[in-house]
DNA sequence: CTTATATACCTAGAACATCTAGGGAGAGGG
DNA sequence: CCCTCTCCCTAGATGTTCTAGGTATATAAG
């Protein structure tokens, strides 16, 4: 049986956090939470590969980050996205929907 | 503006070549034709990515390959897909799917 | 004959994102 | 006191794709 789980393919995953922040401010570990959720569990996001995407894109100025307390009582880094993120994360939504319909084209030819 | 052409997120390009051979046999050179055909010119496959994918595939028993002539005249290397490769082919699909689903739900959460 | 173009294959190495597999520390419940 | 969940972090492995070359042949154009 294949694993319940979708795999996150490379490339992804900037797209997703980028759309998770848009809805506010949101931590890592939240961030995570939340595309979980959001996807009814389809997806899983590691950690190891949320932080290093996390610190690529501040570096890239997509988003920006601040200390702060979480709801829990903890201290948590909460990100929030630029205009540069906004920018971004429309670009990759047009390329992500580009991709899905041309590998739909592809897998609609009929004759397998 | 975007580049014309859709990126190949890394993960794609096995479920779209086993796609391909399943319309019959074809050489490499083809596959790749038929992919931006097939995609209505969406997809752009570099030869530097397709040929180490084909010997992959085929070291993992997806395809098995022969040496023949093309239409055109030319030596040309063609590959088949296997049995093996038609399971592989449907558990990318499901795959595939699956992500596409979940990235649907994600990016349509309201709220942006 | 010479050149250009399209076909068809190949490869080394770079680039890059994701995953594995750890680690730490604090809050709160039992 | 211990356990779990939250929250952050990192080094290194893994694996795919891309870059940027290369070769060779068929055929058409000049």
């Amino acid at each position: 049986m294949p694993d319940p789980k979708a795999f996150l393919l490379k490339g992804t995953l900037d797209l997703l956090i980028l759309k998770a922040l848009t809805l506010g401010p949101r931590h890592g570990y939240g961030v995570a939470r939340w595309l979980e959720e959001s996807s009814r569990d389809l997806l899983r996001i590691e950690e190891g590969s949320l932080y290093p995407a996390l610190y690529r894109m501040e570096d890239k100025g997509w988003i920006r980050s601040e200390w702060g307390m979480s709801e829990t009582n903890r201290k948590a880094k909460y990100y929030a996205i630029t205009t540069q993120g906004r920018t971004q994360l429309e670009q990759e939504a047009t390329g992500w929907e580009r991709l899905v319909e041309a590998v739909s084209l592809v897998l609609q030819v009929q004759g397998g």
